[in-house]
Parts: structure tokens; sequence; C-alpha cells
DNA sequence: AACACTATGTTTAGTGA
DNA sequence: TTCACTAAACATAGTGT
């Protein structure tokens, strides 16, 4: 047989999908790797298995690991204008996950209504409810169990931030919240 | 001369590194989307050129564009499902995101604190002041001003989702916030 | 600047161990 | 399963227009 091209179409065997899934995901972040320091650019990649593992790139942790005790002053302006570059990926990061949680809402939206509309009454109301515990998900947005690696992670990065206060803040205190949802829906 | 290999280290000329942030840039967003059809997986790269221009792929924008009035119950359940795995990636990037500040946070701290061990008089005041001033931005996360894309995206945003009430909340009146800070800091 | 070309290097699908 | 191999497909650096 000829090893031809292939069709970009969901590889249904399996065996061949993982093996696939594992050579491309590792093609693509040292794409995206390259891409970052050829180019000097912010670039971020998030890959996820089906089992829902992460694998991820993220430009802007090629900043980790410098030694900034033998930091000149020169150098640590230099690093500051690369945080400053970090802190613009982080907040559009934000207005990703921003725009994608309003094309979710409106698909929800849409698909309640067109249910509704259509009166399958045998089913509509648990389908309706479904819906409610997704659209409450999205909306408060809250965190009640975590899979392990999410869990293993954050700890990771707390312990490697040693308690500093700075001022009048100790920034260990700091409390970091996310939240999309009703103004009322807050405490 | 011989096209031969090239080195992974920032390119220098800004001609040569702008077409090859381009063709690179492109050829990652083609590998990134051939990845999340052939393997089913959830795939999102983003990168932003030096000019803060965004440039984004992500799988579960497939979901859009689809015709939901002709849905079979067994095709909004895939949906669903499919909608759930969105949820997911949206979390995973807030993941992502807040590992990204805490070790900004992290770092910020290394730096004051051996800066003003270096005991550098002279540019001390100015250093901490400008280091709390980018802590403050980490901190409180304010959005003051946007570039304009990111306005006229959010606008396209709001524009293709209908107003809809479902049970006794109006959806188009959602408030989307993220805060990052002292609990005092919040209003 | 933005495209077309193409030699060369890189990725990977299929195979076999 | 997970490796190594390799032909073929693919991506792209340098070049020209």
């Amino acid at each position: 047989m000829v090893r031809g091209k292939i069709e970009i179409k969901r590889i249904e065997d399996v065996t061949s999908r993982h093996v696939t899934f594992s050579k491309r995901r590792k093609g693509l972040l040292k794409k995206a790797h390259e891409l970052s320091v050829l180019c000097d650019a912010q670039v971020a990649a998030i890959v996820f298995s089906q089992k829902g593992r992460l694998y991820d790139f993220a430009s802007s942790e090629k900043l980790m690991g410098q030694d900034l005790d033998s930091c000149s002053v020169e150098e640590l302006k230099e690093i500051t204008t690369k945080i400053e570059k970090s802190l613009t990926i982080v907040r559009s990061r934000k207005i990703v996950a921003e725009r994608e949680v309003l094309n979710d809402k409106s698909r929800l939206r849409q698909m309640v209504h067109t249910y509704i509309n259509q009166g399958h009454a045998s089913l509509k109301i648990e389908f309706v409810s479904s819906m409610k515990y997704l659209e409450n998900n999205m909306l408060s947005f809250q965190f009640e169990e975590q899979p392990l690696w999410i869990q293993s992670r954050s700890l990771e990065s707390e312990k490697s931030a040693p308690s500093c206060s700075c001022g009048n803040m100790n920034l260990s205190d700091v409390e970091t919240d996310l939240s999309i949802g009703l103004p009322q829906s807050r405490v």
C-alpha cells in the first residue's frame, strides 16, 4: 500500500488516534516554542486529551528560573518590560475565555428556545433542567471539585511563592477569584 | 549559499522576523486545527504579535454556526456534551492564567527583595514605585482602556446573542467580571 | 509590503519489532 | 503498549518579483 496523504477528519481507530495525538501534540508544542523564540512573541498552546489531561506551552514561562540575584538594573528593567507583556497575555486570555463563554451562552439560549418551541413534552423538563445546570455552572463559575492534576499544580505554584511583605500588604494573603455571573450572585 | 537548518533563537532582522512570524503563525494555527479534528481533542492556540494583535484558534468554536433549528434530541445531547467540554477548557484557561499570575507575583517579590537588599539608593525609590504599579495592576486587574480590536470583537459577540429570558433570569443582563485581588479591594 | 517559488529541513502515518 | 524506522507529505527560509 501507499503512504498517501491523510484526510483531516476524526481518526476512528482508538490506537491510531492516541498515537497521532501524542505525536502531533508534541509537534504543536514544539512549534509554539519555536515561534515564541524566533519571533519574540507571546505564544500559548493548550491541549486537552479526551481524558481531560492538560498539555500546555506558554512563552512567558521562559522567564522562570532566571537568577535574579545577579541582575543588573538594566536587566531588571528588561524583566519589567517582559512582565508587562505577560500581563497583556493574561488579560487577553480573559478576553478569549469571555468570548467563548458568551458564545456558549448564546448557543444555550438558542437551544433552550428551539427546544421549547418544538414541544417534545416528555423530554422537555429533563433537558431544560440539564440546560439550567449548565447555565448555572457558567454563571456562577464555581470550582467545587477539581481534578487532582489541577490541585497539585496549584499547590506547586503556592509553594514556590515565598512569603514576603511589601509595604503594608502581605502578598501571601492575596485571594484569587474569578467570577462570571449576575451582580447579586456574588457574596 | 546553502539553505541550511536554522538555529532556534530570536531573529534579529525585523523584516525576516515579521515574515517568519506570519508563516509560522499560520502553520501553528493549522496544526492546532488538525490536531483538534484528527484526535477529537480540545485545542487552543493563542499568539500575540509584538504590537499586541491577537491570533487564536479554539477548537470549541467548531460548534459555532450550527443550525440548531434542525437538531434532533440526540444531536442536542451531543451538543450538551460538547458544551461541557468547552466549559472544561474555559476553566482550565483560568487555571493556566492564574498560575501565570502567581509566577509573576513570585518573581516580582523576588525582584523587589533582591533590589532592596542590593541597596542602589539612587534608583531604589523609582524602581520600587514602578514595581508597586505593576503589583497593583496585577492585583486589581482593571481594564480601564481596551485596544479597539477587543472592543469590536466584544460588540460582535453581544450582537450575535439575541435577548431571551429563561426562567426568571434575563440572560442579557449578565455581568461578566474577573477580579484577582485582596478581598477588600473589591467593591 | 505581499505574494510566488523551491530547495531543504521537519513532521508524521504507517509499519514492524 | 511503546518504542524505532522511514517514505512521503508537509512546512518554511531564503530568494525573486
